[in-house]
DNA sequence: GAGTGGTCTAGACCACTGT
DNA sequence: CAGTGGTCTAGACCACTCC
C-alpha cells in the first residue's frame, strides 16, 4: 500500500524531528541517501520534494539539502490603521520618523529599501467593482516594492489603486519622486479632505506563481497571502483599495477585534 | 536557459488562458501532450505538476487532467465576534437557531455536519505560553470537525483551549455531548461568568501537511491558513485560545477595522 | 478491458558551488 | 576540479475510473 518515496521521506522525516538532523544542517547527498534506502535517484528526490513542499528541507542547487530553520516573521497587525490615521495629521518631522512598514518588521527606516512606480490606468472589471466605479474609470495606480538592505531578499509588494479624479486634486500625489511619502496614504488622501473611517482587510492564502517566486525571492514550497486592503472615508466611499502579497513563511496578519462591553 | 519543462508548462497555461479549455475541461491524456510537444512522458509530467502547483489544473487518477474550477470562497470576518458576543446572553431559542459558521458560509445548519471530541491535557510548552499558564497546566482541549453535507468535503478542523480551572465551574462544558453547544463559545463562557472584551486573531499561510490534505480532502496544490485566536475577558485574562485550519481555496478571512473619528 | 494517471528504474548529461 | 543537485530520456509495470 505504501509507496516507496512516502516510506522514505515518513523516515527521513523521523530523522529530522528527532534531531539527528538539526536546523541548518545538511543532509547527506541524494546519491548517499539513494544507496542507504535502496532506492532509485528519482524516487529519493520524489521524497526530498516532498518534504521541501512541506517545508522541513530546503534544497540549495549545486551545495546539498539543508533542514530549515524557523523564519522569524514579521507581524502585521491591524492597529497600524489607527496608529496611521492618528499620524496623518502629525508635523513634517514626526511623520517622516517612521512608517508602517518599519512597525511591522521592527526595522528602522535606514533597513528598508523603498521603490515606486506610479501609473495612471482605466479600471478593468474587476478593479472597477472593488473600488465601487464604472469600468474604464480613470485610476492611478501604485506599485511599491518593499526591500530589507540587510538580506538582499524583497519583503513584499503592493499595489495600490485611487480613483485619479480624487489624486489628481493635489498635484503632488501623483508624482512619484515624493516617494516615500512621510505619513503614508492617510496623510495623502488627508491632504485632499479625505478622513478615513474603515479599512477592510480580506486575506486568502495560495502558492505563489512563478513570477512572485523570482520577486520575492520565494523558496518552493511556501504559500503566499495575498491582502486586499478596502479603505472607507467617512461618507461610506471607498478612496483606495489595495493589493498586497506577503510570504507566508516571513509574515503574520494580526487582527484584533475589541467588542462592545455589556 | 529557458527548461524544457518551463516552456511547455508556459505554453499550456497560455492555452488555458486563452480559453481553448475552459475551466472543468479534461486536458488531452498526458502521453498525447508529451508527442505533441516532443518531450519524453516524466517531462510533461513535470510541466503539468508545476501548473497543479499553481492552481491552474487539478490531476485525478484514471481520469484526466482537469482545468481547475474557481471555488466560491467562504467568508470569515471578524464582526463574527460581536455577533457572537451579542448572542451570549440571548434565549435558548435563538442561540439555537444558527451558529457561525453558518454565517460565514451561508449553509443552514443542517447542510452542516459537526463533531466534537473532548480532552483533558497538561499544557505543552507552546500551549502554555500561548494561555499565559504554567506549562504543565490542566487545559481542556477540544476538537472540531465541521464538513457540509451536500459535498463530502470537510470544511475546517478547529481547536480550542480553555483553562481547566474555568470549564469545570460548569460541568456541562466538560460534555462533550452537548455539542454543538448553542450560543458557541462565548456563551459558555458567560455561564462561568466570563465576558469576553477583545478578540486576537493571528493568521499565517503555509502548505498542508500530508495529514491535512486526507483529513480536509485538499488537492496538492493549495495552501492552509492557520488562524490563531486568542480570547481576552474584561480584566485582561486569556479564556481561550484556538487553532482553525482553514483550506486557503474555501475560505478568506476578512478583518474590518473602524478608526476612531477626527 | 481500454484508457488514464502514478510509481519506479538505470543512466546520461547539464548547471551550480566551493576549493 | 570535485561534489552536488537539476533536467531529461525510454520504458516497465501498477492503480484507478469508466464503460
Amino acid at each position: 500500500m505504501a509507496k516507496r518515496y512516502e516510506k522514505v521521506s515518513e523516515d527521513v522525516r523521523r530523522r529530522i524531528e528527532s534531531g539527528e538532523y538539526s536546523p541548518g544542517d545538511r543532509l547527506p547527498a541524494e546519491t548517499a541517501l539513494a544507496a542507504e534506502y535502496k532506492v532509485s535517484l528519482p524516487t529519493m528526490r520524489q521524497a526530498l520534494a516532498a518534504l521541501q513542499t512541506e517545508g522541513l528541507i530546503e534544497k540549495r542547487h549545486g551545495r546539498g539539502n539543508f533542514v530549515r530553520k524557523q523564519r522569524q516573521r514579521a507581524e502585521r497587525s491591524n492597529l497600524r490603521h489607527q496608529w496611521e490615521k492618528n499620524r496623518a495629521r502629525a508635523d513634517l518631522k514626526e511623520r517622516s520618523s517612521t512608517g508602517a512598514t518599519e512597525l511591522d518588521t521592527g526595522l528602522s527606516i535606514k533597513q528598508l529599501a523603498f521603490h515606486a512606480q506610479y501609473e495612471r490606468i482605466q479600471a478593468p472589471e474587476e478593479l472597477a467593482t472593488a473600488l465601487g466605479v464604472e469600468p474604464g474609470t480613470a485610476v492611478l495606480k501604485r506599485t511599491y516594492r518593499t526591500r530589507s538592505t540587510n538580506e538582499d531578499e524583497p519583503l513584499n509588494v503592493a499595489r495600490s489603486y485611487i480613483p485619479y479624479e480624487l489624486a489628481e486634486q493635489n498635484p503632488d500625489l501623483l508624482d512619484e519622486s515624493q516617494e516615500p511619502w512621510p505619513g503614508g496614504t492617510m496623510n495623502q488622501l488627508h491632504t485632499v479632505g479625505v478622513e478615513v473611517d474603515r479599512v477592510e482587510e480580506v486575506i486568502t492564502a495560495r502558492p505563489p506563481t512563478g513570477e512572485e517566486v523570482e520577486e520575492l525571492g520565494l523558496m518552493a514550497g511556501v504559500s503566499v497571502m495575498d491582502v486586499r486592503k478596502t479603505l472607507y472615508d467617512i461618507s461610506g466611499r471607498i478612496v483606495e483599495v489595495a493589493d498586497v502579497v506577503l510570504p507566508g513563511d516571513r509574515y503574520a496578519v494580526k487582527c484584533v477585534t475589541t467588542l462592545e462591553r455589556w
